[in-house]
DNA sequence: CTGAAAGCGCTAACAT
DNA sequence: ATGTTAGCGCTTTCAG
């Protein structure tokens, strides 16, 4: 920078002016245009590290992230770096596990790093990352998952709705006898997404207490297939289940395929999130879709509202779902229960 | 830091020192456990920053990855960011298009943010980008793909072997009439899959030359799908198709459709990459499985060992691939070719 | 083994 | 509109 300086023949403090978009109109365009072609000649960057020792600021945005079942969280990534780096902002990922004190550390050591914000798309229901970055005074944002109360803007997807349109699918196709196969509820979307099949189903004039619901403690196929087991050899009733998450839909053809039934002839299956390749399996699963990478950007917009505008009110933003309808959802066979149970979520009277 | 030094009564260097796994052992035990006790007291923690604005180092590993959101990155990059951060490595991902000067641009932001390292996934047989890493002298490492000419150490799947695998396992069902659905050949995986394709045809008395070869731009279902139309189109001989990746594998699957045509019945297919859901698709994709999330982890290892020690020779990793018999190759139906073609790959006499 | 001092490259009062 | 100056928080010679 003194080179710079040097060689357009000025101080090195305009040479910082010049360069910082902010100044620059406290500089005579003739100097600035100077400063430039010095700095061209000489290959000259602004050191990105000194100034952040200096100003506390830094361009850098931290998003932590499960490590776990990628195929959701990649698209939101995708979607944040992109519209972040748009705006000048680098992104430093950490994959972090549920152990909330390492997840505390991680973000410290960002913190440490100067980032200028968070966004965090690992928020329980409660979760005290949130709490640590709120007293901390970190912008921060979340995304896909909401805390129970809105601490922090975010942007996430219309459970209710989303589940909300499920159910009516079923319904209109003629089923009346449908599971919810749950995810985590300690995550709002395993916890909205329940809210939201219950409401349905009693908007639907069924009898929602009946309405058989088991829940999976981690979004895995393994998990889908053992919860969809159980729901299966309890409820022989049911002609339709909705899936909190795809990979839980794809878990429950397993166990139906296991229990010699088909899909879509005996059980109509509805997932959430119309992950990649969903359409192409068998088959093909009528699903939510989500747009993640849609959520990653719209994330980053906050984001950078919050860095810009300390005690700007939190926001959230919420996105509104679709109903793909594919291949895994069909009427009910005639006769509609594959078998009567003693306890049916059956259409009241 | 000079509060921790005044509360450990010690000078700030004998803190700096004592934080310092390098210089620890210059302090006496007692003063690290004083300076350290202090530091507890405070909350204080080392600030990254201003340690790497003096040192030129940072913690901070580059990762540049191609902006397609193909499922083989995100194992890729969960792996090598895994891994690092076991190092005390943060990593900083940069989502980079194909444009070059883009990617230059993007490299000396990271370089300019003090990256100890970068790990490039979006090598072509012969990069720029590598050029200008080995002229700036930063430690970098290829992950997946590698150059034409090894000047920086690399992990990746040991293609040729993959490719024959597809191509013996084909051959044992008893296919003569294969056909490559190839990927871009300025990558060493679109480039080698097709030789390994070649050269086991050739291995298997087959005859190379006659074997229809047809290449996508990029690895996308669409692409693939165009690709292997006109190959269907063109060769109405062939009963089996090596693709040389998933996704274009997927596409063919569409073409086949298309052509009111059966796979496996009457095409055979393998994919390659095994990424995540190909075996949930219909019919179940035989493939050559790699594990990127391996890869990852050892891109990482490579790159640690390329910091710290500056002008061991590049070293290429190669890992080998696994086939994965499902449910798209069978046995070419009796009578063998669809239909006899002028320029047939049959077997030499 | 520890202290003193210089400075990494930049920015932001303050002064002109 | 530009120059002066004083650090940001740390590491690392150099002395002792």
């Amino acid at each position: 920078m003194k080179q710079v300086a040097e060689l357009a023949g000025v101080h090195v403090s305009t040479v910082s002016r010049a360069f910082n978009p902010e100044t620059r109109s406290m500089v005579v365009p003739e100097s600035v245009a100077r400063v430039m072609k010095a700095a061209e000649e000489l290959g000259y960057r602004l050191d990105p590290v000194a100034a952040s020792l200096r100003t506390g600021r830094s361009k850098l945005v931290g998003i932590l992230v499960p490590d776990i079942a990628t195929n959701v969280f990649t698209p939101i990534l995708t979607g944040a770096t992109e519209r972040l780096s748009e705006h000048g902002y680098s992104v430093i990922v950490a994959y972090v596990g549920s152990d909330s004190n390492k997840q505390l550390d991680l973000a410290q050591g960002l913190i440490a790093r100067r980032v200028d914000g968070l966004i965090l798309a690992t928020a329980s229901r409660d979760d005290p990352l949130v709490s640590f970055c709120i007293e901390r005074g970190v912008p921060s944002v979340l995304v896909n998952r909401a805390e129970k109360d809105t601490r922090l803007s975010g942007v996430v997807s219309d459970e209710l709705l989303g589940a909300q349109l499920a159910v009516d699918h079923l319904v209109e196709l003629g089923h009346s006898h449908i599971a919810h196969l749950g995810g985590p509820r300690e995550h709002s979307t395993g916890y909205l997404r329940h809210r939201g099949f219950i409401h349905a189903i009693s908007a639907n004039g069924l009898d929602a207490a009946a309405a058989p619901c088991e829940f999976a403690d981690t979004y895995t196929r393994e998990q889908g297939a053992a919860v969809a087991r159980r729901l299966l050899r309890a409820r022989p009733d049911i002609t339709a289940i909705v899936a909190a998450n795809d990979l839980l839909a794809l878990g429950a053809y397993d166990a139906i395929r296991e229990s010699g039934l088909n899909c879509p002839r005996d059980i109509s299956v509805v997932g959430h999130n119309d992950m990649p390749l969903v359409d192409l399996v068998e088959p093909p699963l009528t699903t939510i879709r989500i747009s993640h990478r849609e959520m990653g950007r719209q994330a980053a917009d906050l984001l950078e509202q919050a860095i810009e505008a300390i005690d700007h009110p939190p926001r959230n933003v919420v996105l509104p779902p679709k109903l793909i309808v594919r291949g895994s959802t069909v009427a009910p066979r005639k006769g509609a229960a594959r078998k009567p149970a003693k306890a049916s979520a059956s259409r009241k009277k």
